[in-house]
Order: C-alpha cells, then structure tokens, then sequence
DNA sequence: CCTATTCCGGAATGCACGTTCTCTTATGTG
DNA sequence: CACATAAGAGAACGTGCATTCCGGAATAGG
C-alpha cells in the first residue's frame, strides 16, 4: 500500500446515488459520473467496478441509511399517530426538495426490478424490512392501547408500505407537496 | 392512395404499448419492436413517427382507454364502496396479470417525466382527470349520504389516486396480491 | 397497362455508450 | 531511493442503438 486514496469512497457513492436518483441508471451515462463525481473513469471502475455494481452499491446504501433513519424515528415513544405523522413529513421534505428525485427504491423497481433479479430481490428485502419495521412499532402502540385490538398491524403496516410508494411516485412526476401531506393525513386515519 | 395497410394501426399501437409497459421506453429497442410487432422498420416509421412519438401515442391510447373504463366502472348506481372496491380489484387483477408489467402511467412517471416536458404534461393532465372522476362520484356518494358530509371529496379523490400509484409500484416489483387486496380494503375504510 | 403508394428485408450510417488500455504524474511505505 | 499503488486525461474498441436509405414486390386507382 502506498499513495492513499484522494477522493470518499462512500460521499462519492452518496454523489453517484444522487444522479442515479434523479435521472434512472439507464439516463445515467458512466461520462455523466465521471464528468459530476470528480473522480476519473479509472478510479471509478477500480473502486466500484463496473455501472450495474456501482447502481447496485449505492442503492444497498441507500437502503439501508433509509432502513436506520425510519428505525430511529419509530423509536420516538411518543403517540404512534404523531411519530408517524412526523414520519411522512420528513419523506415528503426530503423527497420534493431538489426537483423531485423521487426515491431510489421506487426507481429501482418501476425501472430495473422487472428484469434484474439481483434489483427484485433488494426491493422484496426491503419492503419485508419496511413492513416489519412498521409491524412491530404498531404492535407496541396496539400493547399501549393507541390502537384498536381488532386491528391487524401486519396489514396496516403494509398499508402504510403502499402509501409511502404512492406518495413517492407522485412526488416524482407532480411534485405537488400540499397534495401529499394532505393524502398522508387521510392514509394515517386508518389508524383510528 | 394505392395499397391499404395491411395491418390494423390500433392493434399495433397496443402491442407495441404491451411492450413498453413491460420492458420500459429506454429498455425496449426499435429492433424489438420490428421483431414482435410483425411489421417492418420502415412501416413503423411511416406511420407513427419515431420512437418518441409512438411511445407517446401509446401513452395516450393507454390513459385514454383507461380513462374511459374508470368512468364507465363509476357510472355503476351501487354503493360507491362496493363500485370502488369492484375497481381496485379489476385493477390489481389486471396489473398483476402476465408477469406484473405493472401501469404504463406509473412506468412514465418514474421513468420520463422528470426529463421529458410532455410526458409530465400528460401526467399531470391524466392525474387531473382521473381526480375528477374520482371527485365527482364521491360527491355524488356524499349527496346520496354515502359519506360523511363533513368529508372533503377532493382530498378523498387524491389519496384514492395515490394508493392507486402504491398498488401499481408494488404490483410491478413485488407481484404479491394478496397483500394488494388487503391494502386496498383497507384503503378503502378511509370512506368510513 | 401504368403509376403511385405501400409493403418488406436488409444494408448503411452515425452516434452514444460501457469498458479497456496506455501513458504520465503523484504520493506514500520499505 | 525504489517500488507499489493510485491518480488523471484521453485514446481505442466493440457494441447496440435510432434512424435513414435502397431495391424489389405487391396492390389499388386511372
């Protein structure tokens, strides 16, 4: 070992997940990351390696950042509703903060799920992630009595799962924030 | 005019639209098209333009048929929950059908809309639409005493059509339909 | 019959892309 | 100092793509 390396491997990753995010692995030419990340073609390719590991990379970091906020925000032990709420709030401001990069997740699986099995399988681990996450903060709530008992938390928690793709397809092509705090609102009723 | 066209330019147009909602504009080459259209390169071209311009046509015979089968499903004089449940399970049978090709809409939305002024356009003019439609049977629903008459049915009508957009996001990636029904009736109790 | 139009197959063109290679320069460790 | 590693710029390569061009066959109307 000897010269170090000049450039964060991982803000590099966030950089490149960026442009991804925005304009979908196909629309993102390999001159596009080396032109935008500042690091030359090599150093990409001995770093990350190939455009498809690279877009795979990134999206398992996304992932799993994302996985860790939702996790630290539903630790809130305030009123479910509320947690929640403040939840797809944070989502909503930050999903249609720079001309509506959408997220990587739902890009992913309109886009590259379909054909890439490597892709449907992330998609599939996380929505059981997401849904399980969802599952045992409701159940906790349903146990403080915020929530009816007859109510079925594995359901409602994929309830909110569909909300929160629904919510980040519209961000994407509409972009219209009020409507989606206002559909946010109304999803969480179901909890009443 | 001389020679007739020997194939039916409508059927094409939607085999070509079966095409590019399974695969995606970028993903779905002309060589594909030639290939399982059964009509030649030059013919194409002759009649519907270049990619772009018959991706877009296909578009618009999508939305517009699907418009048009929303309306007919609405005009249904029974309960607005049963007519609406009837309509989300159309829908998810239709979407989860062969291999989940998902929503060409949706496809759009993630896809194109971010970078291509029309399609956008398109969007927001068929989400309109759609809302409407949606609006106007709540409020009719409403009138009949259906719905609660402190219920907004414009904020009904979207968070109707962005569970629409989770559903067909989740259809197209993770294809489960059971967990689909669930969170539609669930959807569903927001009328409640 | 003639001509215009459409059809088809396929070759040709030109461009954008992903990837690899080359060469030079810089910077740490032994 | 030497050597291994990493950086950068750019050329080179091969491929796939959208689009255009060409030539021959078919079919309607005059």
């Amino acid at each position: 070992m000897s010269r170090v390396k000049e450039f964060d491997e991982a803000e590099v990753l966030d950089q490149a997940l960026e442009l991804f995010r925005a304009r979908g692995f196909k629309h993102t030419s390999f001159n596009d990351l080396v032109a935008e990340l500042g690091v030359s073609r090599q150093s990409l390719y001995d770093t990350y390696g190939d455009k498809q590991t690279l877009y795979q990379s990134a999206l398992k970091r996304y992932l799993d950042s994302g996985i860790d906020r939702m996790r630290r925000k539903l630790a809130d032990p305030a009123p479910v509703r509320t947690v929640l709420a403040a939840l797809f709030e944070g989502m909503i401001d930050g999903q249609c903060a720079n001309g509506s990069p959408g997220c990587l997740m739902v890009n992913s699986m309109v886009e590259l799920a379909p054909h890439d099995a490597a892709i449907r399988a992330l998609a599939q681990e996380h929505a059981r992630a997401l849904e399980g996450l969802f599952t045992s903060r409701l159940s906790l709530a349903q146990r403080k009595g915020e929530i009816a008992p007859d109510k079925d938390p594995v359901a409602l928690a994929r309830f909110l799962y569909h909300t929160v793709l629904g919510l980040a397809v519209a961000s994407r092509a509409l972009g219209d924030q009020a409507s989606l705090r206002q559909s946010a609102q109304l999803a969480l009723q179901i909890l009443d």
